[in-house]
Order: structure tokens, then C-alpha cells, then sequence
DNA sequence: TAAACATGCAGTTTTTTAACTGCATGTCAA
DNA sequence: TTGACATGCAGTTAAAAAACTGCATGTTTA
């Protein structure tokens, strides 16, 4: 879970994300197309991304396609984001409570 | 977006984040009560959670009380982690195209 | 087979983040 | 009002993460 966490801090990888998920099977170099990221930066991140289990790869001959994985993130929402919307309620009554201290000071 | 995820990277704040979620209106104090943590980077965790806005606080005399504001987590859910969780039928799709490539070669 | 290509890996530097030290401010209670 | 308490803030140090440099490996293609 703190892999997942972690890998997802960075937004040059969340970025990486979003184009695997418009564009399967990129390569690295297709990947770092249009920015300013040395190949070896980007490089790393996919190892980051792969560590995490949210960029499954290929290869194919020289090159090395890469595709999202959602699995990941679904279980950050089933397993952790579930357990704090769940208690939306709740969380909304202790919001109103904080009001009721301020308004009555 | 980014300090939310930013936030979310250190398993430090999850922990507290998850005590917040238990027992609403901890102190600083009574949140490092029995970890090892000195007050003072206790301190810096719950400032990075308040800019994320996912802990809102009151004072209470002397006392800063800390509420989980579980708003930023549900966002996250509904604009990024609903984007990656619609596509799981192409994603599975894609996971069987690098399967058959991998087992046709 | 040799040149161009796609990527990997090790090591270094730079940047960012986390933890700690020391002092300051405001509150409560005797 | 004074001493204990709860917290804040500035500055330093330590640790972790990100970006870069240089070289190595395997693949395609002319």
C-alpha cells in the first residue's frame, strides 16, 4: 500500500499514468516525447510505477510497451478511500460540532 | 490535487489521519501519545494535512482539537480514481493483449 | 556484420522531505 | 500573578527522492 502511495505523490508519474491510460503500449521513448525528461529520469519512474504494481510491461524485441494497471487503485478505493467515505456522515456530524464550538466562543 | 496525494505519500499521516478517523478531536498531544515522535514534527505532519485540507481544526482554550475532513479523500475518488476504475474492462483487455503477445512469442 | 536504435544500470549531484533543537507565545489553575 | 502546560515557529541536520552523466547490453536493419 505505501508503494502505491508513494508512486502516486509524484505527478510526473501521474501524468505517465494518464497517457498509458489514453495510449496502451507506449514505449519509454514515446513516453518521454514532448518533455523535457531525460530518458533515464523517466526510466526510473517506470520502475517506481512497476514496483507499485500500476505499469505492467511487455516486451517486444528491442522495445518495452507499457499499459496501466487499475488494480491498484481500485484497491486504494475498496480497501482505504471506502472506509473514510463511509463515514461521511459521521465525519459531517464532527464538522458541525466543530461549528457549534466556534459559533459559541 | 498534488498536496493532497503529497500528503497522502507518508504513512506517518495515514496513521494519523486513521486515529483522527476513530477518535475526532485529538490534541497534538494526545495524537503522538505513544509513538516515538517528538511534538514538533508531529506538528509539521498536521500542518501538510491542513493545507491538503484533509484535517480541519478548532481551538478550544489552549488546546488545537483536530477533525479529519474526509472531503479531499471522496474528490480524489470521484475525479481520478473513477477515471482509471471505468476503464477496467479495457484495461482487462489490454492485460489479455500483452498476455497473447507474450505467449505467442 | 556493423551502425543505429531502445533500453538498462551504476554512480554522482541536486533537491526535497523529515526529524530534531531551542526559544517564543498564549492559556489555565493554584 | 506565577508556574505548568499546549502549541507555534525559526533554524539546523539528517535522510530520502529526483535528475543527471557515462557506459553497457541486446535488437533491428542496411
Amino acid at each position: 500500500m505505501d508503494l502505491i502511495f508513494k508512486a502516486l505523490a509524484d505527478a510526473t508519474r501521474r501524468e505517465m499514468l494518464d497517457r498509458l491510460l489514453d495510449q496502451p503500449g507506449l514505449t519509454l521513448g514515446e513516453l518521454i516525447a514532448g518533455t523535457e525528461m531525460r530518458r533515464q529520469s523517466a526510466s526510473k519512474h517506470v520502475q517506481i510505477l512497476e514496483a507499485a504494481n500500476l505499469v505492467v510491461t511487455e516486451w517486444q524485441g528491442r522495445e518495452k510497451k507499457h499499459f496501466l494497471n487499475p488494480v491498484p487503485i481500485q484497491e486504494i478505493t475498496r480497501r482505504w478511500v471506502d472506509k473514510y467515505s463511509e463515514t461521511r456522515a459521521e465525519a459531517v456530524l464532527n464538522l458541525r460540532q466543530v461549528l457549534e464550538v466556534r459559533s459559541s466562543t
